[in-house]
DNA sequence: ATTCATGCAAATGTTTTGCATGAGC
DNA sequence: GCTCATGCAAAACATTTGCATGAAT
């Protein structure tokens, strides 16, 4: 998924191309793989498109969330948000360092496995989340300050 | 885990038995299996301890959680956050229905196949979150409003 | 010309904190 | 008596919204 596959479907489903939306959308498509803040977005989108504000972050990854083109999560469930572009041809999950804030995706992923314990007894499956945390090798290794 | 051994641990950890503090307790213990909002336990807590605060919930919450003896989560990442006491004699993660928000226990977990994968490569695995999300069978045949 | 998008500031909702008071040990 | 716990109100924080203006089609 590229910036330039994200524009067609938003384009054909009827909103406008700005320089702020083409902003969060590279960003987000540059980003892939890790997650992102919508401070992290802000502060990455101001400098492809300065005048990009917070309203208009939230905005778009409303409108990608609805469109099912960005997944948002929140890590170890403290208040912030992290948002990552879905990227369908490479269903992945991540493992992420408690130090460091250091992602990893990983591509094993257990849905396989619980569809068949799970789907025909009370509940259809439709989606999952799954992630590990872990203290990554460089963390591990540094002294404690 | 029952409220007496919670007690026990809170107080061999130099905290003091009150009346709003046993109330929360009491209230996560008997919604084991459950995900409960700050709002839900104090609620609850209220009929057993009417003068339960929302500053004291959430205090007891932090303590809970540094000790490891409760669980916050967020579903599908919006704002609020839910609670549950871990019961580490019966490990299970959950499914949880996306339209009515009923959620089932499941026995399932695939972390020590992770660990295989994962381990000695360039994270040490701590801890894992798996959510899995669906549509439960009387949510699946009431018709749409 | 119309519709959608944006910027700003104010509002929202949850969670956290400071401080004085009160309860447990 | 000392320490920890609480209640209250205010602060903090991420996110959302109303409204007037501006840009895209």
């Amino acid at each position: 998924m590229n910036a330039l596959q994200l524009e067609e479907i938003l384009k054909s489903n009827g909103y406008k191309m700005t320089n702020q939306r083409r902003a969060i959308i590279e960003v987000l498509c540059e980003n892939i793989g890790k997650f992102l803040s919508a401070e992290d977005i802000l502060n990455l989108s101001k400098d492809k498109c300065p005048q990009t504000n917070f309203s208009t972050v939230y905005r778009n990854l409303e409108i990608l969330e609805e469109l099912d083109l960005v997944h948002k999560t929140n890590m170890d469930a403290n208040s912030t948000c992290f948002y990552e572009i879905i990227d369908l041809d490479n269903h992945h999950h991540h493992i992420i360092c408690t130090k460091c804030g250091k992602t990893k995706a990983i591509d094993f992923c257990p849905l396989e496995m619980f569809k068949a314990n799970i789907e025909d007894e009370d509940f259809e499956l439709i989606d999952h989340k799954l992630e590990l945390y872990g203290i990554c090798s460089e963390c591990k290794n540094k002294p404690k300050k």
